[in-house]
DNA sequence: CGCTCGTGAGAACGTGCGTTCTCACGGCCC
DNA sequence: GGGCCGTGAGAACGCACGTTCTCACGAGCG
């Protein structure tokens, strides 16, 4: 029976979009190449995903649940809330040094379709919002402020958009002692 | 004559490129649009830039150049060093919250075309190296460490980046308050 | 005055790609 | 076993757009 895969297939058709649109940008991705790559033809990837639209937005959709729950199992590991924060910039050395590390998805999305995408604009929103959210959590817990919870996050922020365009994971570390210090005035 | 448009043709094309590709991002925008919001026929366009990878990478330098001089102006117009770092931020409030503000432009033309151009991902580089030998300048000037200019630019970048995604000119007011931090530390 | 050469406006060409259509195939139900 | 329906593979369509070509025009020169 053929619907058996549907969750399969649509499994397949987002992580191939993911590897190829994370690495190449979504404009220059085509549909086909989604097909060749995860195997599910075209007919069944527009019964997933109507639209190259839907596959996108889907696509940062998933990527942003993922993201986020790789980063708070990674951060949650450490007892110590006050060693949570610095764990959040461990994280993203880790990731940065990763091969095929091409900077935050949803702001290469933003950059590519935001102005003409409200849909993709609010999926960066919302991703980011999350992330901020998040960081929120871990800063009240460690007796910090909501101001110094948004300055941690511009930190994370820039140092992920950094680490992207000199290739290097040194931001990290530059951002996690930033951190520290702003960390232990409060 | 015609030759003495040629350099007149040149700016209107950029003038025109860079509201352009700026407002909706770069594939969005097609030669035609260039040359009906420029006024330069598209055989001049196509003499002055022979692809539109030329007139992309031209428009990056440009903004390259434009966007540090304002901001240098800027800052540089205060006497005393240590308010010059403040300055960048408070440069970076006025910019986020001038109407049309979608981010910075060449972090948007990585996400778009850093992947597939090697000559937009070299321009990218060489601006943001640019911005932070600034920032570095700046700060040893004022007595600080290059460590300390590398979290500011860290600083700047997120901010930039989340005022960019938020639509709000917050995120300078915050940075800027981690700067004067970080900056009173040393 | 006629010839030439560069120009401007816009048509035309080629390609890439999102989306849809064709058609032969193989299970499934009566 | 025979019709029916969904499937897979791939061709086909339509459009957008980068790039080039056509052609009529007007200035400069012998």
């Amino acid at each position: 029976m053929a619907t058996v895969d549907l969750e399969t297939a649509r499994t397949a058709a987002l992580d191939a979009a993911e590897s190829l649109f994370y690495a190449r940008g979504v404009q220059s991705v085509g549909m086909d190449e989604i097909r060749s790559t995860s195997g599910v033809p075209l007919k069944r990837l527009y019964q997933l995903f109507p639209s190259k639209s839907d596959l996108v937005e889907a696509y940062l959709r998933r990527r942003d649940s993922d993201w986020l729950t790789s980063l708070t199992h990674y951060a949650d590991a450490h007892a110590d809330p006050q060693q949570r924060i610095p764990a959040v910039f461990d994280w993203l050395e880790q990731w940065f040094a990763e091969p095929g590390f091409r900077g935050c998805a949803f702001v290469n999305a933003f950059g590519e379709l935001g102005a003409t995408s409200p849909a993709v604009a609010n999926a960066v929103a919302d991703h980011k919002a999350a992330f901020r959210h998040y960081l929120a959590d871990l800063t009240t817990t460690a007796g910090g402020t909501p101001a110094l919870a948004a300055q941690l996050a511009l930190l994370a922020e820039g140092a992920i958009t950094t680490a992207a365009i000199t290739g290097s994971p040194a931001p990290a570390r530059q951002a996690r002692a930033a951190a520290q210090l702003l960390l232990s005035l409060s």
